[in-house]
DNA sequence: AATCTCCTCAACCGCTCCGTA
DNA sequence: GTACGGAGCGGTTGAGGAGAT
């Protein structure tokens, strides 16, 4: 394992009474975890970290390994199909990070808690809106979503190529293997009908999101065919959406999406 | 160049749940 | 039944970096 290029190489706080490190973690005790890990497994975190020699807690060396140091685990920017999965399993479950990383492989809980604080949160506070609030939630599920899912269905340009290092080893998605994703999905004609349950969902792979996502707002709806219902609708977006700065042009990326301020206005004008 | 402000994310904390004696 | 320890989860913090002034 490369140790090498880790952002946290200060020294840790001692705990005067207990001797116990705190802080953020050095190479050399990451090379102990790992390698104590590697020849004894894991698990048994507080007997783990006295017997490895590690001065942490049980927890602090769990928290370690499974954020950092587990070799699956994938870091770097969150791809579209990651966002819509995030977006629409919060939708549902709620704060329940454990459950929703569950659903997007090499992605951690804390992570994921991360880029929602981080990134969605935000944007509600720009909006004024509470994060669980009606106007939040319809925003994100009639604009964002469709936008993630019409980006994904494109396919990624080639700047927007995502790094997704795992293990300090470098993965590259290029836009190819994107398509293919995209290509996979379902067609917005053929989603007719899907089941989802609270306590079992099956929302293993973008097809099945998208099967979800389409069922329950309509995508012919979305896309400006003449279904009515009694949810917000968006269409001609050919125009209008370009017409706000909606429509990313060449080389453009992802901020472009979350740039709500225009887009917002445009939609709760519309939605009038 | 220096300072300030904001953002990101690794890590910690407190709590709950679960298995076991 | 309950006390205890281990494990896991969600909320929060703060250091460091990036960008703005």
């Amino acid at each position: 394992m490369d140790f090498s290029n880790r952002p946290c190489n200060s020294s840790p706080h001692i705990d005067e009474d207990s001797e116990l490190r705190r802080g953020p973690w050095t190479v050399e005790e990451d090379m102990i975890l790992v390698n104590y890990i590697a020849n004894h497994g894991e698990g048994r975190w507080n007997s783990l970290a006295r017997c490895a020699g590690l001065k942490r807690t049980g927890k602090s060396c769990r928290l370690r390994w499974l954020n950092y140091l587990r070799p699956d685990v994938r870091r770097g920017n969150i791809t579209p199909e990651e966002q819509l999965m995030i977006l629409e399993l919060h939708s549902r479950w709620g704060n329940r990070w454990s459950k929703i990383a569950q659903h997007l492989p090499g992605r951690t809980d804390n992570e994921i808690k991360n880029y929602w604080r981080t990134r969605v949160q935000k944007h509600a506070k720009q909006l004024q809106c509470d994060v669980n609030s009606k106007q939040f939630q319809d925003t994100m599920r009639y604009i964002w979503m469709p936008r993630l899912l019409e980006r994904i269905r494109a396919g990624h340009r080639p700047s927007e190529v995502s790094t997704a290092p795992s293990n300090n080893n470098p993965v590259f998605y290029h836009a190819p293997e994107i398509t293919q994703i995209s290509n996979s999905m379902p067609s917005y004609e053929s989603c007719t009908s899907v089941s989802s349950s609270d306590e079992s969902p099956h929302v293993s792979a973008i097809s099945d999101l998208t099967d979800y996502f389409f069922n329950d707002i309509s995508a012919a709806h979305l896309y400006g065919a003449e279904t009515q219902t009694t949810s917000p609708v968006y269409v001609n977006q050919g125009s209008d959406l370009e017409h706000t700065g909606w429509v990313c042009g060449p080389g453009e990326i992802t901020d472009n999406l979350w740039n709500i301020e225009d887009n917002n206005t445009w939609f709760w004008q519309h939605q009038q």
